[in-house]
DNA sequence: TGAAATGTTGGGGCG
DNA sequence: ACGCCCCAACATTTC
């Protein structure tokens, strides 16, 4: 029998993987392939935190397939023919993406093999395509999108299938793909395990703690938040394991707030299949003549974390350690860029892009024109969050802001999210580039200006 | 998944 | 006892 080929992309996994799944039932020989396909994405090729994630996820899925996954380099279309070719394998199948490009490659090949490609959903809960108004258009309001999609069933996630017989191919060694940094190494302090694994461990260990998720998820210093968005960006978990889950023994208010996260996740991902270019373009198009500031300096004291505001500053310095940033913090340090110092959200979306773990194309670009205020079911653009009163009211004591600004430690608890009013002003750390005030009055001067 | 300005209410001090 | 003022506490409006 020829061999039957599964493409790998963001279902980095064996459990309830259909593709995976349809495959190992078949009988065939399985080649497990996974395809570094940068030419594709263009301006949203992985970025480095992507890629450091990426390469151990892979070393994890090769050892659970045995050593049996097979890494090609190059445009996926060609890469996969000649493949085929050259094995024989007369089959092809994969888990769906959604990203407009690789809907776009996709359906390309699809064309091109027929009957010979197949493919599954793997990384939603529902197609984008599924969920409609009475009018049978997308949503873009999330309250109704959410209680449309609760009338639907999700599907039981699927066990992993017996292990299949591999077929040989030859394979690139990971290490050529240089995927993870060197000199200097950012990514040293990075405390992720990322691999299908640990993602049911972090799934299972936030069980233990979801009923208190409504409340913690909001304190940046606690692990009050479920911490899988990455495993879920990668496929490690699919959102049905997470949603079922959570389902077969929750139903407190703080499981519900997570599943409504689920929710966000699958409404971003329907805006962006949607709205093709959502990452570039506002879709309220009156945002598109609005009069972006451009500072360098500015930008460049924002993603280094030094704002000389300490709440920012703490998130920041988050996110280019470890990879990631609490979700509480990451509303203020957006709001921070694109109101008081009225910056282009594509800055701040770029930076995201290339020093997030769980950089997400779909949920990045949601999410930053939600806080811009130009996106679906979005912020309004006058609401502007003050950095200080969010620190004092979510890091009371100043746990998280110390945890990642050592330059405060000494810093009395009364000023530690507005050290300048303090008596004496903490050594090394700098004073705020924008005055709150002002910053704000000067974005809301130009928001009454543009609505006229 | 805001913050600030403005409006309203009611208790207490005090002449 | 009464009116007046102050101001905290809460509610509403505005951005």
């Amino acid at each position: 029998m020829n061999p039957i080929i599964v493409w790998f992309r963001q279902d980095l996994r064996l459990a309830d993987n259909p593709a995976f799944t349809h495959a190992a039932k078949s009988g065939r020989p399985v080649i497990c392939l996974f395809v570094l396909d940068d030419g594709a994405a263009g301006e949203w090729k992985w970025g480095g935190a992507s890629r450091w994630w990426l390469h151990h996820s892979l070393t994890a899925l090769n050892k659970s397939l045995k050593g049996h996954l097979v890494l090609r380099k190059g445009g996926a279309a060609q890469t996969i023919k000649a493949l085929m070719r050259e094995t024989g394998a007369d089959q092809l199948v994969w888990n769906r993406c959604y990203e407009p490009f690789a809907v776009a490659r996709d359906t390309g090949l699809k064309t091109a093999l027929g009957a010979a490609a197949q493919s599954f959903n793997g990384a939603l809960l529902h197609e984008p395509w599924e969920i409609k108004t009475g009018a049978g258009t997308p949503f873009r309001v999330f309250t109704p999108f959410w209680n449309a999609m609760l009338k639907r069933p999700v599907e039981k996630p699927k066990p992993v299938p017996r292990a299949p017989h591999f077929a040989i191919a030859p394979s690139d060694s990971l290490a050529d793909w240089k995927l993870l940094p060197v000199k200097p190494n950012w990514a040293h302090g990075f405390d992720w395990t990322p691999g299908e694994k640990p993602a049911q461990d972090a799934l299972y260990d936030f069980l233990d703690q979801v009923d208190d998720y409504g409340r913690s998820r909001d304190l940046p210093d606690r692990d009050g938040t479920s911490r899988l968005s990455a495993h879920l960006h990668w496929g490690e978990i699919s959102p049905r394991q997470a949603w079922h889950a959570v389902r077969a023994r929750h139903h407190s208010e703080g499981s519900e707030t997570f599943l409504k996260e689920l929710g966000w996740r699958e409404f971003c991902a329907q805006l962006l299949f949607h709205n093709p270019d959502l990452p570039s373009q506002p879709l309220d198009r009156r945002f598109a003549k609005f009069p972006w500031r451009k500072n360098e300096k500015d930008f460049q004291a924002w993603t280094k974390g030094r704002t000389g505001i300490p709440i920012v500053d703490a998130g920041m310095r988050q996110l280019w350690q470890t990879g990631w940033m609490h979700n509480r913090v990451r509303m203020i340090v957006a709001s921070l860029l694109i109101k008081h110092l009225g910056i282009h959200w594509r800055q701040g979306e770029e930076w995201f892009w290339d020093t997030l773990v769980d950089a997400d194309l779909a949920s990045n670009s949601a999410n930053w024109q939600w806080v811009a205020g130009c996106g679906a079911d979005a912020a309004p653009f006058f609401r502007i969050f003050n950095p200080v009163l969010q620190g004092e009211k979510f890091d009371p004591q100043g746990v998280y802001v110390r945890r990642f600004v050592p330059e405060l430690e000494n810093c009395p608890d009364k000023y530690i999210h507005k050290p300048w009013a303090a008596p004496v002003s903490p050594e090394n750390y700098p004073e705020p580039i924008v005055d709150l005030a002002a910053g704000r009055d000067r974005a809301l001067g130009i928001f009454r200006a543009l609505k006229r």
